[in-house]
DNA sequence: AATAAAATCCGGGATTTCCCGGATAAATTG
DNA sequence: CAATTTATCCGGGAAATCCCGGATTTTATT
């Protein structure tokens, strides 16, 4: 992470706009390089700049007038035209139907609105990662419905194999208290494998430490106890 | 933690016996030094030998004969005449009633046979540590329906205020990949007291490290995400 | 008002993790 | 079979945590 992730928001509320943008502002490897109400503003600036992530409403005013593309097309188009910016849906709907299908549109992550803006944040350095990834709120109510297996696999998959097999078994002692030392004399490997498997872990996450890692890990149910 | 825990283990399913002793040898600190099927063979142990946690399952057979005390009463016994060795509950019966009952009657920690035995361990530990435990699936279930805090007010606070405010806002920060120096700036107070609130909540939750405890609080829902 | 608990601060030294940048062999997948 | 991923191993140095043992002030609680 060189230079600062480069973020375009496209959402029609003035008040989110200036909230997330205060708030994305925070993190120290986010830049809000720009803002737009609508897919012509935000086409406009495709054309002469270059974005990391996207931040899409899909929902967005004036969606009724047919000339304008609804945020499922903006997806596709963005995706399409521009593949090195990564787009991250944020809406209000996150029933499984909308989630498969902006994710179908090629957005490499989806955040409810109802999701804290640690969500966003998260979402957008994964999405940069090229990972893909759906908010805790909307996964769980997914997950356990079971609704979206049908459709999108592949997501849900990446979601369980997120970490290897010697991976998880590294988490699960790391989650029991075990220090790498413990680890690799537990594992019979080097204190350096060890070392790596938990960097791997932590990059994969897109985490800081191995402390947020645990959170990360237990809050998503990866773990066994 | 110099010495190893010193663990006596009734119970009269000779498989449960077995499968437990297997588990906890797992265990870098308990030692399983004991086991019996009923009262009086423990008793007897007790006469002559130091124990330090007594897993104790309440429900024993041939507890129809009134010559023989019942699980209750074990604990009772046990608690009042040697107070250095602490009770863990164990039993497939994890209502209100019982639990509260049987924490009455002295024991530190209730675990229900439901649980996994990393669960168990935990209450080793902890009652080791004359901290009362009781299991996350019935501490949940209790704390849904609000039976439990009529008559047992005390072990259930100290379950919901194991953290200290302060001790919270430092885990929740943690939680974010905060580390001390991090969280010093957040807070406007010093690394070092930072680092005195993360080992007393690491002491407090009788783990290792800062990554065992974010596992434990996550999984116990310690954490707003 | 006395006692206890919580929050704050401090230091030194051992241990561990983190970060940088590698490398090789095995297994999987396309 | 080639490419990718996974699992393994290594070293050095910076940063952070852990562990030992304190201490003071503020805030309950009784």
């Amino acid at each position: 992470m060189a230079d600062r992730i480069k973020v375009f928001h496209l959402e029609d509320y003035k008040i989110l706009r200036d909230g997330i943008r205060f708030l994305l502002s925070q993190d120290q490897d986010i830049d809000i390089i720009g803002e737009a109400r609508n897919a012509t503003e935000l086409l406009d600036y495709l054309e002469k700049n270059s974005v990391d992530v996207l931040i899409l409403d899909i929902y967005l005013d004036g969606m009724e007038d047919w000339r304008t593309p609804d945020g499922f097309e903006i997806c596709g188009i963005v995706t399409q035209q521009y593949p090195q910016t990564k787009v991250v849906a944020h809406s209000v709907y996150d029933d499984a139907d909308r989630v498969a299908k902006i994710m179908r549109a090629g957005a490499m992550a989806f955040v409810s609105k109802k999701s804290g803006y640690e969500e966003l944040i998260h979402a957008i350095k994964l999405a940069y990662a090229v990972k893909r990834y759906i908010c805790t709120e909307t996964s769980k109510k997914l997950k356990n419905l079971n609704e979206f297996l049908s459709g999108m696999e592949d997501t849900l998959k990446a979601e369980n194999e997120f970490f290897s097999r010697r991976e998880k078994i590294v988490l699960e002692l790391m989650a029991k208290g075990y220090s790498s030392k413990d680890i690799a004399k537990e594992l019979f490997i080097s204190e350096k494998t060890v070392e790596t498997h938990r960097k791997n872990m932590v990059d994969k996450a897109c985490v800081k430490n191995t402390v947020e890692l645990m959170a990360y890990a237990s809050s998503r149910g990866f773990l066994k106890n």
